[in-house]
DNA sequence: CGATACCTGAGTAAAACACTCAACAACAGC
DNA sequence: GCTGTTGTTGAGTGTTTTACTCAGGTATCG
């Protein structure tokens, strides 16, 4: 499993920022609620996308959360390597700093290398804001199922 | 990271059966040596790849493991699957048994399915014997740039 | 029979994962 | 300026996975 909870609950809370964008911040116990993600956990990982600048916080009452930047700008990539660190699928991409890869050893690299390259290059042409759209159309089709 | 060991020393492993198809059984110590695996460890693997129908093994003296098929007969993908189990990026996708995939929550679903969906038709088109061949060609560009 | 190989399952140290908890900091409104 | 509500942080913890090792067992060849 290439993603963990981490990329999972991250990318739900912030399509849950950005459904309400505009509306003024909105509270982690909230976004836990609807997005079904344990309150204390949830605090964990919106640290991490204040700190990677995806999202501002602001406390004391009627505080909360909110999108630092439109949901346009901002894509899955840089959301998933934000929460998860790096996406390779091997060890041996990517190597470690003054490194040199040790594609002599493992004969599979290439193939993942390709691999990891078009998934890199799919990640980056989503937008947060199509994730909320593919939502809002997914929520449209069962109304409608559920009205037949 | 999508894969672990298991995968990554299994393909060395069979690259290096591979390799030496045709001359008789090859000695699992001689497999630890060249590819830079564990020996105790690497058992479980020609286990695993043994019941899964990619080796035959004969015991005793002068035993070893060869390639039950050939090498063309051998996709990178069915390989994978058997040391590694599924190779879903999420585990939203390849839900269990007797369940619906859960798609009304995890809004990135349908991008993952995409890729996986990608990723598996590249690994189902490389065979062990591409492999091989991959490998040989590498060793004749390091041996051409040392007489260089 | 005995040496040589494979075969199997139990066990284990270390890391990653998925959280929880407690103490703290800031801000709003009275 | 106090109080209560919210966010912020770091430490801690139970569970699971990983990456092995080890001790025995079994088949086979000579």
């Amino acid at each position: 499993m290439l993603l963990s909870t981490k990329g999972d609950y991250g990318v739900r809370a912030m399509i849950d920022l950005a459904k309400h964008a505009g509306e003024g911040p909105v509270q982690r116990s909230e976004i836990a609620r609807r997005r079904q993600i344990p309150e204390s956990y949830l605090d964990h990982l919106l640290a991490q996308l204040r700190r990677a600048g995806f999202v501002r916080s602001t406390r004391g009452p009627s505080g909360g959360h909110e999108l630092a930047k439109p949901a346009s700008d901002i894509n899955l990539l840089s959301l998933l390597e934000a929460l998860e660190g790096s996406l390779a699928p091997l060890g041996c991409l990517e190597p470690a700093v003054g490194e040199e890869a040790t594609e002599s050893i493992c004969g599979q690299n290439w193939v993942w290398q390709e691999i990891y390259d078009e998934m890199r290059a799919r990640l980056a042409a989503v937008s947060l804001a199509e994730l909320v759209e593919h939502e809002r159309e997914h929520e449209r089709q069962a109304v409608i199922s559920y009205n037949i």
